[in-house]
DNA sequence: TCGATTGTCTAGCGGTGCTAGGATTGTGAT
DNA sequence: ATCACAATCCTAGCACCGCTAGACAATCGA
């Protein structure tokens, strides 16, 4: 009875243990370094109970992803919130970049890394969340355009920069007026 | 003598063999079904022979990566080529995105998988040429501001449309207009 | 024609994700 | 308090991975 609702909260707790294992160790090291093995020893279990949990490496992968599109959406809340007014777009874009380069590993996951993840109509709420907060900080200035076409062409410039920036691919001096551009080219057009 | 040659000539034959093969099989089922065993069996070799060409697994996703980088700059060159004035914008943008959708395997290989290409200054020759076409684009919009930043912006937003688009997180129905609101974004600002 | 060199292969090492089947633990009823 | 049962966990192992050492065969220069 009661005993059932102790084994799904540990069991819960487990889980957690696990996905914070795995990111831990992801940014630790890189995602090639979290194994069964190692993740199993780390949080001191077999490896079949990782599989009890989750239905293969993937899943897990899949889970801190989700755990880090949460925390994005937070970031972004927060960005947005302690913006003064007019500069939330240039807030909200430092906060991503901000969040590419000091959680790698994450970023990795949510944006190349996770294949389990369902996207369009059926997204989990976590998702939308995201989206909505970049949607908040573009729409406005879509003017007559499609505001959610015109947030994806925001949102995918935003993304840009981060992919070939945390990739070495982009001149590290020019990263701040590369900022200034990208918000000026949508507050003003 | 000039067996010399011939060896040399055969090692060459095999060693784009090599490359084309894993290009074929990850364009056909995926990077990860791109195994040194399955590869040696597709050339009908031995494992070790494709360690004489390349220092490891890597290694050859790197070539096949390098490969696709010029094979862009020459999209780049016919887009920008094929356009009427004042189009060579859409049309580089344009022919990025197809190109990415086209040879998802490739895209892959040069923007995530890669990971021996130098950047930044001792580039490999095929990969500035390829930011130079692009310079050429932007370059020309930049006004007062710093063109290399500005390329690099720009090439970021269509870079970032390209990935969230292949990777199934932007909505279908709005290609066409994320790619006019794109273009306009850049060349009235 | 014979040694040396070059090229190629067989076999195997440590590691991976994942799973079947047995041991062990804790539960609820008698 | 004891026992049958159910849930839980672990040991052991499969097929595959990237990579490499050492044996073998083929080709070359003398």
């Amino acid at each position: 009875m009661a005993t059932q609702q102790r084994r799904e909260r540990e069991r819960a707790q487990r889980e957690t243990l696990i996905v914070n294992a795995a990111r831990d160790m992801a940014e630790a090291d890189g995602w090639s370094s979290v194994t069964i093995r190692r993740l199993a020893e780390r949080i001191e279990y077999s490896q079949p109970v990782l599989y009890s949990h989750f239905a293969g490496r993937g899943a897990i992968v899949d889970a801190v992803a989700l755990q880090g599109i949460a925390e994005l959406t937070e970031v972004f809340k927060a960005a947005r919130a302690g913006a003064e007014p007019g500069g939330e777009l240039a807030a909200v874009v430092g906060a991503y970049l901000d969040f590419a380069t000091a959680n790698p590993a994450l970023f990795e996951a949510i944006f190349t890394l996770a294949e389990g993840l369902p996207f369009g109509v059926d997204a989990p709420e976590v998702l939308k969340a995201a989206f909505a907060e970049l949607y908040a900080v573009f729409a406005p200035l879509a003017g007559e355009r499609d505001p959610d076409a015109f947030t994806e062409v925001g949102w995918a410039a935003i993304h840009g920069l981060a992919v070939l920036g945390s990739g070495g691919r982009l001149r590290p001096d020019l990263l701040e007026q590369r900022l200034a551009i990208l918000v000026g080219q949508f507050v003003k057009g």
